[in-house]
RNA sequence: GCCCAGGUAGCUCAGUUGGUAGAGCAGCGGACUGAAAAUCCGCGUGUCGGUGGUUCGAAUCCGCCCCUGGGCA
């Protein structure tokens, strides 16, 4: 970089080089990419749980247009309302995706701040029935409605029962435990058994990692500065937009952080100063939960504190 | 200047007849194999405004001082 913390364009590196950004939200990681991006001519793909909706392009904080024009952008805005994700099928996207950029000669730069996503990418996930196929949607009903009328206990008996080892579940984990029971109501096989099969990383080949870990406190004002900024950039009109769409109520877009929030504020169920507030108090637990999965999951990745040391740090690395 | 009412955790407050303090919110630590911005587990973090005194023992009682509201001047 240069003295004005402008990326040189670097012409030398080595070839086939995935590069993986991450970091908890606010702190800088699609500004890196970016930078990384225009001197190395790569190309972004996301691992944004939430920016792969199209109707959350305020809440989730996404790139600008503008700034999508300075670099090829993948898997952005991609989902409907009514759409769910999965890690397993990011990561199959993601990967195909990184491949394709490979081999036109351009270092694909993946950056997001979905753990498990790029868990799944880079380690591998067991081979399991997806969650959105067919079999698994009806035994998920099924599952629901059994949660609802045995309660957490009584649900985590049903489970234990036909999958001892996930026992180790506590009995309020209902997202964890819906899931060990639909698995094995779908697939007669219980998934602790699926998950004892080893997992096979995705994305293979040199890979240059990079966490973005700025002081607690840094993010924490930076988040809260970003949700004022979406409040006066209209997050109550999109809210307000995405309830027109009426996604079912399961939908993962609804668990975005603002949208409950903002939608209650275009409904004048909520102040704008309680929206805001809100939104940023779920927001900085969110950065919370991300900060323990860095310090768990990803230990030995190189890290920085601030975005532009971040993109020195890589473009040394790739070159290297 | 005088008269009230208050100063207890980051914030809002509780605290019996004196026995070194506890709720909510905020925060902190952790888990994580296809919903992950999800889901879940755990943790009070404190010169009780200050300073003297009474007492075996003071957040609790007394004196003085400081600060913040409200009232009277």
């Amino acid at each position: 970089m240069d003295k004005k913390g402008r990326a040189e364009r670097v012409t030398q590196w080595q070839p086939g080089t995935a590069i993986v950004i991450a970091g908890p939200t606010a702190s800088g990681k699609s500004a890196a990419a970016l930078a990384v991006a225009k001197a190395l001519g790569g190309e972004i793909i996301n691992a944004d749980a939430l920016q792969l909706y199209r109707d959350l392009r305020i809440l989730s904080a996404r790139p600008s247009a503008a700034d999508e024009a300075l670099a090829p952008h993948h898997l952005y805005g991609v989902l409907g309302a009514d759409e769910a994700s999965s890690a397993g099928d990011w990561a199959r996207r993601a990967a195909l995706l990184a491949d394709q950029c490979r081999s036109r000669g351009a270092p694909p730069i993946l950056v997001g701040g979905t753990g498990l996503y790029l868990k799944a990418l880079l380690q591998g996930l067991s081979p399991i029935p997806d969650a959105d196929t067919p079999g698994v949607l009806e035994a998920r009903a099924q599952a629901e409605r059994l949660w609802d009328r045995l309660g957490p206990d009584g649900f985590h008996a049903e489970v234990a029962r036909r999958d001892p080892p996930m026992a180790r579940l506590e009995p309020g984990d209902r997202q964890r435990l819906i899931r060990a029971y639909e698995v094995f109501e779908a697939t007669g096989r219980p998934l602790s058994d699926y998950q004892a099969a080893p997992a096979r990383p995705l994305l293979e080949g040199p890979i240059v990692t990079l966490m973005i870990t700025p002081a607690r406190e840094a993010v924490y004002q930076a988040i809260d500065a970003r949700v004022e900024a979406m409040a006066r950039a209209g997050a109550a009109a999109e809210a307000a937009a995405l309830m027109e769409l009426k996604p079912p109520s399961s939908a993962p877009i609804l668990k975005a952080v603002g949208v409950a929030e903002f939608a209650a504020l275009a409904e004048g169920r909520m102040s704008e100063a309680d929206a805001v507030a809100a939104t940023q108090t779920r927001t900085r637990r969110y950065a919370k939960r991300q900060f323990t999965w860095l310090r768990g999951q990803t230990p030995d990745w190189p890290s920085a504190e601030h975005w532009e040391v971040a993109v020195a740090h890589i473009l040394r690395a790739v070159c290297a």
